[in-house]
RNA sequence: GGGCCGCUAGCUCAUCGGGUAGAGCAACGGACUUUUAAUCCGUAGGCGCUGGGUUCGAGCCCCAGGCGGCCCA
């Protein structure tokens, strides 16, 4: 069928879902009367000789399109149809003597033809490599792709209703960053021409948004796309999105509640209950979550007792029985860190806070208000995985300067992810930020929560992959 | 980076003690006036991921590489 009988344009006068809702109860064998026009991709044909059956999807659902040869125009070229075309059907609204609420077409055109074969109608796609790469196949033949994706786009914008009905306002920072910041990773370098100057893709949009907050905005989000130059893997993507925000006058324990009760709240509207199950293990996310200490819970679930003045040799010792590895400049915040995620961090399951963390792996976090050498700082651990990480903001630029030149020592002992001193950022708290908390939300991770997708792979629609190779034909 | 697994027709998968490959769906041709993964008959479709090696002979055994998956660091 050539390009020229494809029409410019079509106008569907409803989608599939609206005429099931509409006349899914009409006695089985009845015609209506009512004709509507349909549009979407044919997924399955039964040709019956006299009369050809066919299941038309749209976006929004499948109806059976019904074709007796006597009242369907070109009946012949419709028996022809390759599963995986786009039509346009025209016909009336009825229900066959099996009771299949059907369009029985008396007009119909074709908006696309399939010119590759569309995969196996009863299996679909099975390598996942494929999925990724041809999303746009994978999208019709596999539902469950189509429900995560839906339930991503309802997260977002779920989130950004509730946030601005709380008053913050949604900015765009940059991208790329002459000095890369706000979070512990390599990033990403480029350059610009005319300016020649090397740039970095943004690591975290936090530095910026806390810029804005002493600019007088005091509530602020950004739905940030970050760019981190680490390895692939089921939890990690090298571009991902995160949900940062900061808000003036609050502190950690603020960011607490507002994080329990957005998360009840995209359980309910997306799901309808808070009750989630993965795997065979179900947890509640309805709000308040319990909230603990690193400490505490090291104690709880290690039996491990230590703080910050426990002896060296002590810590290390620990490290040996629980098979930690540690380096020689790690000093005991870091190493407790470490005990942490070896040991506790793998038990938790229901969701929790865990509060106060290291000051020594915190250099963005303010000071606790009781406990010297430790910042109140904390993440939410749900279904075994870290779910955000928020603080109580640093605000003082003297201990600022003094965290950043903490950070360039590491990286002189040879962390590639360590930070840098940022003159701009520590100028903009010279002019004053007020007290200040804000969190940073992994929203792929968010989503792979809430759909009990296990790779981070299934909740992006067109994850980094390596370039395919020969696909010249 | 390490370990394990996979790669065979457009798609989903078989075959095997090493003897140069088969089914379903899709495609093509035919039958069928209410099918539901329609059914039935027929046709065509393969550089068995790539490159080496062993062998009279390799999709199968060996080596190297590629791509992907899972687990671990």
């Amino acid at each position: 069928m050539a390009e020229s009988t494809i029409p410019y344009r079509f106008d569907p006068s409803h989608s599939i879902d609206e005429i099931r809702e509409t006349h899914s109860d009409i006695e089985d064998g009845s015609e209506t009367g009512i004709k509507v026009v349909v549009a979407g991709r044919l997924m399955l044909k039964r040709d019956q000789g006299k009369i050809v059956f066919g299941t038309l999807q749209d976006s929004t659902g499948r109806i059976q399109l019904f074709a007796p040869e006597k009242t369907t125009p070109n009946f012949t070229e419709l028996t022809n149809l390759h599963l995986g075309d786009w039509l346009g059907v025209t016909g009336e609204i009825i229900k066959t003597r099996k009771g299949e609420l059907s369009v029985k077409v008396s007009e119909w055109v074709r908006l696309a033809e399939a010119r590759r074969p569309f995969p196996d109608k009863w299996h679909g796609i099975s390598d996942t490599d494929m999925r990724y790469r041809q999303r746009y196949v994978d999208l019709w033949v596999t539902e469950e792709t189509r429900q995560t994706f839906l339930i991503r786009s309802r997260v977002i914008s779920l989130t950004r209703r509730w946030l601005e009905e709380r008053g913050f306002i949604e900015v765009e920072t940059p991208v790329f960053h002459p000095i890369p910041g706000g979070a512990l990773a390599r990033p990403f370098t480029t350059h610009h021409n005319a300016l020649d100057v090397d740039l970095y893709l943004r690591i975290a949009p936090e530095l910026y948004l806390k810029r804005l907050v002493v600019g007088g905005f005091e509530k602020v989000y950004e739905i940030a796309r970050v760019f981190r130059n680490e390895g692939l893997s089921t939890r990690h993507n090298p571009e991902f999105t995160m949900l940062e925000l900061y808000q003036a006058y609050a502190d950690y324990t603020d960011i607490m509640e507002m994080v329990e009760n957005l998360m009840e709240y995209l359980a309910l509207e997306i799901l309808g209950t808070t009750t989630l199950t993965h795997g065979d293990r179900s947890f509640d996310l309805k709000a308040p979550w319990r909230r603990a200490s690193m400490l505490e819970l090291l104690s709880e679930y290690a039996s491990i007792e230590v703080d910050l003045n426990t002896p060296r040799s002590e810590l290390i010792e620990l490290c040996d029985q629980h098979e930690v590895p540690i380096k020689d400049h790690y000093g005991p915040g870091k190493i407790i860190l470490e005990l942490y995620e070896k040991t506790v961090e793998p038990k938790l399951w229901d969701p929790i806070f865990v509060t106060d963390y290291p000051k020594e792996v915190s250099p963005l976090s303010r000071d606790h208000r009781e406990d010297s050498g430790w910042v109140e700082r904390f993440e939410a651990i749900v279904a075994g995985r870290e779910l955000c990480n928020a603080f109580t903001e640093l605000i003082d630029p003297e201990e600022q300067r003094s965290r950043f030149l903490g950070q360039e020592e590491e990286k002189a002992a040879g962390d590639e992810e360590a930070m840098v001193v940022d003159e701009d950022y520590l100028r903009s708290l010279e002019y004053g930020l007020p007290p200040t908390a804000g969190i940073g939300i992994g929203i792929d991770r968010l989503v792979m929560l809430l759909t009990g997708d296990t790779a981070i792979r299934d909740v992006i629609l067109f994850p980094t992959l390596r370039p395919e190779q020969g696909l010249s034909d």
